[in-house]
DNA sequence: TTCCCTTCTTGGAACGTTCCAACTAGTGTC
DNA sequence: GACACTAGTTGGAACGTTCCAAGAAGGGAA
């Protein structure tokens, strides 16, 4: 903490040079004198000099940031799209500004405000639960990029996301494939994700026959969510020897009531669920599951943003990626 | 995206005022006429106007930013210490910058050093692998703040832990009280927190006469270092009756171990961590373990970083919280 | 010697704010 | 009618960079 941060005036007059010519060695310029760039790069160093990114910006005229929005941290997928956006950003020498929304609708405008007056040259959104109206409204000011979902149309808007359909369908598959036919779903709730995963479920239910077979709850894509539906389920459909859950987290909430009503998962109660979530593959839940590929997720959307900042006006871009069918201990052949 | 950003002085134009009654208009000044007041604003609202933050960080001299390391997003309770690091910040008009640190230290010294570039006021640190020697040097640039810890020290270096031999004396001192005497640890690796930790299990252990008893296996803070430490365990030390484990992670870990031994948590093998990971509370996991008050250790934090920046040059403050024992479904007596 | 070309270097303007000293109009006061 | 206030308002300087047009120094070619 010395007495005054130095600037590039500092280094210059350390250096014997000019303010302009400290401001070309440092950035690498290939007009600079061996003789200069050294004596530069010595004078910076000793005054452990750190160039400043705001004046840099207002001067550069961009930012080299991006602002990600993530509505809701404690679901661990974000910590591994999160893992890959900041990846993709460093090594294109962006920063990245993280903000998480609150569900109170007024801090989410402020919290957004303060990213757009950091001027970021563009957004990433991990936010099921934004309107479409409200990113469309920012999309008009930025470039965004949404992850996990492609409901979004606009100008300025690409997506990244995977076939929530075809994953759901893939899971309802296997579980046939095991034997089961009497198979439930849980959803997410009211939003795009879910409807599209719900779809999933009825059409592979529908191409298997099982049409009398379908029996829906709706869920939260929260854990208590998921076992608040699942007693519900064995409440109203008790022959049900398999369900298909519309994500990780609320998945473990049905294991939970699963076991609370005595069913051992899996050999009475098979689970399946949704996402991939690092924890759920821990050995102790070892939870099958359709698996987005996250991280991947997240290098992508950076990509496809950074994309966008450097040309755009181009098309919009929907990136579809595939999600696998993870197998693990929550799913086996029905028992009866 | 219309042709141009309107800047202070479009704002100005369009109101028919100077630029500096704008800027103090905006910035709530009492110095202006409600008349020149309602221009302004309804002039800035219809060019959709946002104040630059890098400008103002220039004129200002000051960012209202700061930075926070995390060095390992996947742990989740990072997650639930951010929560509290931004909220606090976010109330007082702070932004915040996450970057999360490579295990690569070359790479983790250039993530820094484009904290620094943007000029952040302070910064968290939530980094138990981070050298105290880095730190030192980081304090000698910015305050610093860290969040778990308490080892470190410097002019401008504030800590809030928790007092982890107390806890962990807390956790061994519930095994004792169940009636268990055969009682492992499973330690977290090299580093102060897993010292300080398995100090509290020695003490506790030695208090209640039971030194012959204690058996330290060496883990890791990681999942499948619990499962392998375990596994040792159960090898070397069959007749252990209960584990106190260094983190909740390497507790489920253990967990998984012992289900694959053959013994039944918890009526055959007690189980109980340490740090309170939401996650670990999920009904399915339902993991006995020492809660640490995450949420209010970051909102602390950032309480203790601003109060620093604001005021230098004050006494370091380490502050400790309490840890408390979260009963769940993991321990019980045991069955001989 | 003169002139042109490179190669390196330079000071000034600009970026969008905030701060400051100074200015203008009223409004009272005597 | 002069004077001092007060309430609003203003232009210019500053913040630390980058960019740009232009200058200095040295080397060849004529």
């Amino acid at each position: 903490m010395a007495g005054h941060k130095p600037t590039i005036h500092d280094v210059a007059a350390k250096a014997g040079v000019s303010k302009s010519l400290v401001s070309l060695a440092l950035r690498g310029s290939d007009k600079v004198s061996a003789e200069s760039q050294l004596a530069i790069e010595s004078a910076a160093a000793e005054l452990g000099y750190r160039p400043n990114a705001a004046a840099r910006s207002l001067a550069d005229r961009r930012s080299r940031a991006i602002g990600v929005l993530v509505l809701d941290f404690n679901n661990p997928i974000f910590a591994q799209i999160l893992d890959g956006v900041q990846k993709v950003a460093g090594e294109n020498g962006y920063n990245t500004l993280i903000v998480t929304g609150s569900a109170d609708t007024v801090r989410q405008e402020s919290e957004l405000a303060r990213l757009l007056e950091f001027q970021v040259e563009g957004l990433i959104l991990i936010a099921h639960r934004l309107s479409a109206e409200t990113i469309t409204r920012i999309s008009d000011e930025r470039p965004v990029t949404i992850i996990t979902r492609n409901d979004v149309t606009g100008a300025n808007v690409d997506t990244i996301s995977n076939d929530d359909q075809a994953g759901a369908r893939i899971a309802v598959e296997y579980l046939i494939s095991l034997g089961h036919s009497r198979i439930a779903h849980v959803t997410g709730g009211d939003n795009q994700i879910s409807r599209d995963r719900e779809k999933g479920y009825r059409d592979a239910m529908i191409a298997a026959g099982l049409h009398d077979h379908i029996h829906v709850i709706e869920g939260d894509f929260t854990d208590s969510g998921g076992y608040r539906a699942a007693n519900e389920l064995f409440a109203s459909y008790p022959e049900a020897t398999a369900a298909f859950v519309a994500n990780d987290l609320s998945a473990l909430g049905v294991m939970a009531a699963a076991a609370d009503s005595g069913r051992n998962v899996p050999t009475d109660f098979s689970v399946i669920g949704y996402d991939g979530m690092a924890l759920a593959s821990l050995r102790t839940l070892n939870l099958t599951t359709i698996q987005q590929p996250l991280v991947e997720m997240g290098r992508l959307a950076v990509a496809q943003l950074l994309a966008r900042i450097s040309t755009p006006n181009t098309p919009n871009v929907s990136v579809q990626v595939d999600s696998q069918l993870h197998l693990a201990g929550t799913c086996a052949p029905p028992s009866k």
